[in-house]
DNA sequence: TCATAAACATCAGATGTGCTTATGATAACC
DNA sequence: GGTTATCATAAGCACATCTGATGTTTATGA
């Protein structure tokens, strides 16, 4: 059966009919002629016909039509396995490859696009493709069904299976219309204020509960899961907001950002994997 | 080294990707679930990385991007196996391949047509390629350099190296105008009559030869290597021809055939080989 | 929480393959 | 005809690979 063929014979063909000779192929290879020779004997058995004909003497070996036919077909495959072996060396070194992170609106802004242009220039093989969601829960789904290769979360998830790496600590701020507010706010003066806040979400519940435990039922005016949107209430005068600094346009001259005292807990970012998954080498950025 | 791969190892990976699971992979290939664990151990250890994510338990194996990159190269390479044993097959039944046959005048005209138009209908792939000469020699030279792979041959040629099968025996005949010869011509009762002849060459010499042994010394009035000029002038009444049966257009009403008493020794058609060159299967016919 | 089942990994041993070394056979060349 | 080059073959040995048994990990269900 031509299925019992080696990759050793191939190579044996490929070096007996480049030399036209078994003992010069041997060298080329670093194998004795006697080894070739099995070599050779091994395919002719495997494919059933001889593939050389051997005129005795000094003369050259020469390629029957079933060698030649077999001799490019090997060629086909050694070529093949040297390109698997590039493929190999690019994806090793990042070059190439495909990665589907996932994101949330804050660090879509103000993260993603500095890294994702840094990574684009250093890799330019490199697929990246982001998915949004807003709900740490929906990421860790992802990242465990394998949908997702890596996700930027908030605070480090407590599930097995699930490995992080701390990014960076967003502290909340206070955002207020200009002139409203000092370098630091008193986070009790904030009682009875107009707020604008997000829609209900894992986030917005964090600082509702803080700030309800220094005595501030939030009175929100207007909710907007657009960061953006929620920046230009508070630009607008309708009120203010309480924001992770990430979420916020630092380059907004029509906003003050404040600082908040007591502090709302930071929240802590991270950038997750699942555990056991073998990613594409570009995990390091 | 990637250079270490096995192309059992390939086929490994193929199953065990296709099937998600090293056990059925196993069943698949007919090993043990052993075996395709250090198959697949064997690869990755020439890879240098994993090409499976085991997440343990009873969940399907998932390749790695490393693994989806060499699978795609490993398809490559045993659907090539797989070509090749097709293009081996279809060589081997004699319907593809390459042939370069050796011929001269009048197997040209009368026999080869038949032969190759023949041959052309049972195997619409072989592709044969004619070579022309009139000398034997010549043939026989290329036939040695592996110009050509068979060649018909005038006589057995005494050679080492050189294969023969008998083909036909070609006698040879007297032409002459219509009504100048009946059935049988005596040899000898050519002496002084106008003949028609080829140039001189092995076949011409030959024919004179026994001519001159008969007592007549051939009077050549006109010569020429293309028979069918030869023919035409007989029928123009210009002379006698000597020629091999094979070469006369026998569908010519305007001259006669007569055989020769003595007979000149008629010639013997082989058809030749190199001994020991493999040859396209279709040297049967 | 624990037992069970299913999956892959590993170990030990038998078998076989494939290499090297040495020798044989064959053909060309001088 | 001897010499030299070629490939083929035989013997021996090392190593690779398969099988079978056992270990480890994970999910599942009682």
């Amino acid at each position: 059966m031509l299925q019992d063929v080696e990759i050793r014979q191939l190579r044996a063909l490929h070096a007996v009919a480049a030399e036209g000779s078994f003992a010069r192929a041997a060298e080329r290879l670093g194998f004795t002629q006697s080894a070739i020779s099995q070599q050779i004997a091994g395919l002719e058995r495997a494919v059933g016909d001889r593939v050389f004909d051997r005129p005795g003497g000094p003369r050259r070996v020469e390629l029957t039509p079933i060698g030649a036919l077999l001799l490019g077909h090997a060629e086909a495959v050694l070529d093949r396995l040297r390109e698997a072996d590039d493929g190999l060396r690019s994806l090793r070194a990042g070059e190439v490859g495909r990665l589907v992170v996932g994101s949330f609106q804050s660090v879509s802004v103000n993260v993603l696009p500095t890294v994702l242009g840094r990574l684009r220039a250093e890799r330019p093989g490199l697929a990246v493709r982001c998915v949004e969601s807003d709900e740490n829960d929906e990421m860790i789904a992802k990242l465990l069904s394998g949908e997702l290769d890596l996700s930027f979360l908030v605070g480090r998830p407590d599930h097995d299976g699930i490995e992080t790496v701390d990014l960076l600590i967003d502290p909340f701020v206070l955002l207020a219309p200009v002139g409203g507010a000092g370098p630091v706010v008193q986070t009790a003066s904030l009682h009875g204020m107009a707020m604008i806040g997000q829609s209900p979400c894992q986030c917005q519940a964090m600082i509702d509960d803080c700030l309800r435990r220094e005595g501030v039922e939030p009175d929100y005016v207007f909710r907007s899961n657009d960061n953006s949107a929620v920046q230009a209430m508070v630009r607008a005068g309708m009120g203010r907001a309480v924001l992770a600094m990430l979420a916020v346009d630092i380059h907004d001259d029509g906003v003050v950002i404040a600082a908040l005292d007591p502090p709302i807990p930071p929240r802590l970012l991270t950038i997750a994997r699942r555990k056991g998954r073998t990613l594409v080498p570009a995990a390091n950025r």
